[in-house]
DNA sequence: ATATTGATTGACTAATCAGTCATAAAAGTA
DNA sequence: TACTTTTATGACTGATTAGTCAATCAATAT
């Protein structure tokens, strides 16, 4: 492993213990196997460490969710995919994805560029309007839709992240049934 | 407005713009208006404040969602006071809703007792078990009803932060009858 | 007026941290 | 091997911070 994606698997682990402020990046370095100096060759500044954790954490999400979208030409099935792809890694990657939930409710994610931001969400969101357009689901603003999917998403990962492993699979099922109730 | 409540809402406001290591208690202290020192009279460590902040918070959304809860004997009509109040609300208190999201994300979460979050989740729970019981939603694990109904409230928040102000009440409605499509 | 009490002050300290830089090691090249 | 380039090191620095504490102030009581 390259000690770029080191320090930042470093990081997120450490981030989401201390929190980005009380991480110093001594600790990060000592941690990763590093010296203090060589973070700072590979990282300008903290700052841009923790950005650059949170692009690289959206970047291999972004990248699970299209291999698995493809394949499917329903609609609401592209739709169940993504959702349950997403679940699936979210699960698979607590730690990952707790951080994005801790970035976007830093101050650090208003340093973001509108673009940075808006690059992630619209695949979905073009998802979301084609199947608004063709009738799939209930005519609704798509960010509104967007946002209750989202947030959906998110509670079903706060309930499943404490429940039993093995029930898994059937609440997800459970989950995109009771979505689908609501926004058809 | 005494010293102990002013520097709570002074520190709810700058943890929200510069988060909670990025905000120095000097800094609090200034802009409340009072010596450095003082702050260490009223809270013993920054940690301490922290968490007043957020349970100070806390109470105060509990205090009220309580007043607005009483009078209606339906349960669905008590659920849609619940939920339509924790949305107004958040939508009047941004600056707070926002503290309790990142402090929930943040690592002082973890240290607070497991007995005072359960505190102010207990009504809900409770609530939701008894519609359950009658039938008048649909039978689920209630801390699943719990987190849908929550993430649903969050990400209604999340839409209409930032979506024009004189649609708010029909959204609003809108959204909890999507919620009871969802559960019933 | 004087004394007592408790709240308030802000200069101070010991510790911590982000970022630098001169030096060294490693890797590449001829 | 001998030389050059790239990468890594960690001691160091200037700046910042949480928390302390001796001194001051305000309010009330005697």
């Amino acid at each position: 492993m390259d000690k770029h994606s080191l320090l930042i698997d470093t990081s997120i682990r450490l981030f989401h213990e201390k929190g980005f402020h009380g991480t110093p990046t001594s600790l990060i370095a000592k941690e990763a196997g590093v010296a203090n100096g060589t973070l700072f060759q590979y990282f300008p500044s903290k700052e841009n460490l923790i950005v650059e954790a949170y692009i690289s954490i959206k970047e291999e999400m972004a990248n699970e969710l299209k291999i698995n979208k493809e394949s499917n030409a329903n609609i609401i099935d592209q739709m169940k995919d993504v959702f349950t792809s997403s679940l699936t890694w979210a699960l698979a990657h607590p730690l990952k994805f707790d951080f994005l939930q801790q970035f976007y409710n830093s101050p650090y994610h208003h340093k973001l560029k509108e673009q940075t931001i808006k690059k992630y969400d619209q695949t979905h969101l073009d998802l979301i309007q084609e199947a608004i357009e063709q009738g799939a689901i209930r005519s609704l603003p798509a960010n509104l839709v967007y946002a209750l999917i989202s947030s959906h998403t998110y509670g079903l990962y706060q309930y499943l992240r404490v429940a039993s492993h093995d029930q898994r699979k059937k609440v997800i099922d459970t989950g995109f049934e009771l979505l689908m109730k609501m926004l058809t």
